[in-house]
DNA sequence: ACATAATCTGGACTCGTGTCCAGTACCAGT
DNA sequence: ACTGGTACTGGACACGAGTCCAGATTATGT
């Protein structure tokens, strides 16, 4: 008789991968952004990503508990790969904590589409995309917190964060262009932090 | 021969419902509301909604154009239904503000699962949501103007939207619990509107 | 009472999600 | 060169979304 297979009892853990799973995996992930540019949001398929990758779409559920996992992955993925800007000093506190906010809010914002299938992905309720959430807003905080400094009321570092989740919410939803979030969120960080008040 | 039906040609229209139609309408919403509590979000489907409320499945796509749209359509009503606080001079612009915010954010999050179900089912890309979106959000403008009056500065109104649409997103994924909204919202409305500042 | 239109039924159909698994190909190390 | 695990294939499966429509049911006017 047969039984060979045991396999992916690994769904959970996903840590340590091997050279070749990791390279499947980058491809998965550099696929779907592919995909989602050539056919937008709505004709994004798990089948379409895992046949662009070269891969069955087997395979793909292997690594992504979900194409929202899928999806939020790309976003964890470039929104980290932004590097920090450095502190500067020369530089207002609004001015660094713009600058610290805007890598997190249009980090796909230029590629509408993206920008739509993120926002929905990202709200998910499976614990994969849950960890991701929780991972990005740890590391939002992190930044703004480094940028300001440690003596800054925490009520404004909140209501910044707040607001740029909701900013980010308006790009997702195509309430709110591109182009307007650097000067949106300059101003509510200068109202917020006390600067060019009247 | 045959050729009875013609039937549903206005799918998009959708105004002026006769008394049936209402009633059906009402059954779905009210239908959709108690399969979210007795099943959970992620059990929600069209179909059992539809038989909890007496109705073929093909029905409920008469009146709605997609799971998302019945599930906003129940945000929109819930919210539309509290009644505006009156304007009271008495109470600060940032009390009044908060209040007034607090019917948006609030309106479900204390059904937790119906919180999550709105949050993503607002988040949609298919036009009946989208409108219900902006006819959110324009009340919600209109609201929070009239609490505060004419004179106030619209970087703050706008700072207040986006920093509301943010909490009501943490509510939605769980990350913020219920009663946190309005103390979060409170200090909010305090910092931006220039009150108790140091 | 009867035609006629409005509304709803019930079920078939397409397509995508997510699961599962027997079998195959691709690696080590020995 | 063989062995044993590790990664992948390919396709079947259950199930929900959303569409469609012939026919039954229900209201409405006359």
């Amino acid at each position: 008789m047969s039984s060979t297979s045991v396999q992916q009892l690994d769904l959970a853990p996903r840590r340590h991968l091997s050279a070749r799973q990791s390279q499947t995996l980058d491809r998965l992930v550099q696929a779907a952004v592919e995909e989602v540019a050539a056919t937008g949001y709505s004709s994004l398929t798990v089948r379409n990503v895992a046949k662009r990758a070269g891969v069955a779409s087997g395979t793909a559920y292997t690594y992504f508990a979900s194409k929202e996992h899928l999806v939020s992955e790309v976003y964890l993925r470039r929104f980290t790969a932004q590097a920090e800007p450095a502190f500067d000093p020369n530089r207002s506190p609004a001015e660094r904590a713009t600058d610290a906010l805007l890598a997190f809010a249009l980090t796909v914002s230029d590629e509408t589409e993206l920008a739509a299938a993120v926002t929905v992905a990202m709200l998910a309720d499976n614990p994969e995309v849950r960890d991701l959430r929780v991972q990005i807003g740890l590391e939002v905080r992190r930044r703004l917190t480094n940028a300001l400094g440690d003596d800054v009321d925490p009520i404004a570092v909140r209501t910044l964060e707040l607001a740029t989740a909701g900013a980010l919410l308006q790009v997702g939803t195509g309430h709110l262009a591109y182009g307007d979030v650097a000067p949106i969120l300059r101003e509510t960080a200068d109202l917020v932090l006390g600067e060019t008040r009247r």
